[in-house]
DNA sequence: GTCTATAATTCGATAGAC
DNA sequence: GTCTATCGAATTATAGAC
């Protein structure tokens, strides 16, 4: 069978890993924490990942590929980003746990820099806007911005919202940071 | 004299305060640290304070209350809020020291709601737009957006923004929020 | 006011029995 | 693989001498 103990294990651990991080941040989460609500030993998460580091690589690991967005008209691109924002963040707790962290730790801050860079960045490239390193870092305030305060502050008004209506407010800001012309450079 | 020695030394403190906090987060700064930068003894710290959490509290204590903006012109308010973010933002450290935390922590989470509540909403009610629970937490998405991808996460290209290209940038996206008609609701 | 010493916890990590 | 026991380090906080 594909699906061994050893693997549910490992699985469980990391489930509850995301959980913890994610509601804590790293420092405040705590190995036995996690142990406990994945209801094994504690010594059994660092034999399966070594330390508390290792373990946190493992549950902040993430695909953040974003789709290609390239046969989206121009003007929808901003909604459309909008609306795999906000399904990407509500899917699980990976990215909680991945903002909760590198507000605090240098590594999971170069981790996000690195999806900045290397996914956001080069999207825009292939949409062929000029300055595409201050357009893609404007997106990524009010995306992150906005999950910020939806999903880690917890803002009534904001944690109220529908998907749609938000996807209606912040698909035009970001079609403005991505069309709009720049402002006179000194 | 009026600035006796104590007043000076509790300044210090809460000046070294503001930075490890600032920098380091709530967690991984010590009392120990905190008073070395101070260049006292970790046990004056808490004669001063009391404790780690009380000390936090005075770090965090600010004076938040916004300017009027009602003599500004009703399509220069995003501007005008934009320049005042980031004056605000820069002038020291205590808003990098309440968001760092406010991320972890609940008190400090509730805190910025209670700025957000009591601060941004009744100035946008004075502006009398409508529906200025929503428009205030959209404004605090993108503000603290910018502030989180400027001062936390040191995004190469949002730090590199000149502040008036990042007022440029900024102020139209928060007029939108306070005068655009709503989306179409449920 | 200032500092030393240390109590009381808590946590990550290890060793080793089974 | 699993668990017990515990080490060693770091931290907040306190007690008390000076």
């Amino acid at each position: 069978m594909a699906e061994k103990k050893s693997d549910r294990t490992r699985a469980a651990i990391l489930t509850a890993a995301r959980e913890r991080f994610g509601a804590d941040g790293y420092e405040r989460a705590t190995i036995r924490a996690i142990a406990a609500d994945a209801a094994i030993d504690p010594a059994m998460v660092m034999r399966y990942f070594g330390s508390k580091e290792k373990l946190f690589a493992a549950a902040a690991e993430i695909d953040v590929r974003l789709p290609d967005f390239g046969d989206v008209p121009r003007e929808q691109v901003g909604e459309a980003m909008a609306r795999h924002l906000i399904q990407r963040w509500e899917a699980d707790d990976t990215l909680k746990v991945l903002l909760r962290t590198a507000v605090t730790n240098e590594v999971a801050a170069e981790r996000m820099r690195e999806v900045f860079a290397g996914q956001l960045m080069p999207l825009l490239r292939k949409l062929s806007v000029d300055q595409p390193a201050v357009r893609a870092g404007l997106v990524s305030s009010q995306a992150l911005g906005f999950a910020l305060c939806r999903y880690i502050l917890e803002f009534p008004p904001i944690v109220g919202l529908q998907a749609d209506d938000a996807v209606a407010w912040l698909g035009p800001t970001i079609t403005r940071y991505l069309t709009a012309p720049l402002p006179n450079q000194a």
